[in-house]
DNA sequence: GCTCTTGTCCAAAATTTATTGAACAATTGG
DNA sequence: CCAATTGTTCAATAAATTTTGGACAAGAGC
């Protein structure tokens, strides 16, 4: 738990988190978070919250797509998530991820 | 948001809060946490936690008494905090805490 | 086999956080 | 006033986190 939290603890990664909730099924590829930073950067961010449990990396080709761990966080910490994305959504981050 | 976050994903702050949740409406004085940590790092972790909103610090005397902010963390993230006490009364350093 | 794309790995540097110790305020109680 | 209790402040150190750059792996397509 103070893993979760402190993963999510960061503007960047909580951007992340929040816009992969806009797209929950279908997930993203590193790449489409490259407004937040750099690639090598992303890199460590994702190792960070893929480690926390919150989002999973599958390869797919030379790509990778990341996917919000929604079912697994809603069974350990019932609600949480749910709060989290509430107020994630709304950072300026998001959008600028989206813009693009 | 990412603040609050923040000042919870750390053990020894996340501890705190955890015990506070248990005494919710007496609070806590702050030498109480003294298992937890030196004097001055208590200073620092508790600034931390009300600089992000989460607890409240009032001179009594000498002393200063400690207190979750339940009703304005609920009002601002439902749901959140009681997902967060939940976990945090598990760790071992409540334990540690309770039974000084 | 090349080349391009997408990401990773590694080591170094920069930044932020956490921790310590000594000295200092404020209040209480004798 | 004096001493004891309770915390804070400040500067310094230690440690962890974040960021960067260069070189490299792995698949896709020509």
């Amino acid at each position: 738990m103070p893993a979760v939290l402190a993963a999510l603890g960061d503007e960047t990664r909580l951007a992340i988190v929040g816009h992969l909730s806009l797209c929950e099924d279908v997930g993203m590829v590193c790449g489409q978070f490259l407004d937040l930073t750099s690639k090598t950067n992303l890199t460590y961010h994702l190792a960070k919250l893929r480690e926390a449990g919150v989002i999973t990396v599958t390869p797919e080709g030379t790509r990778r797509r990341v996917k919000l761990r929604c079912a697994d966080l809603d069974a350990r910490f019932p609600g949480f998530l749910d709060t989290i994305i509430a107020e994630a959504v709304k950072s300026p981050l998001v959008a600028s991820i989206s813009a693009s």
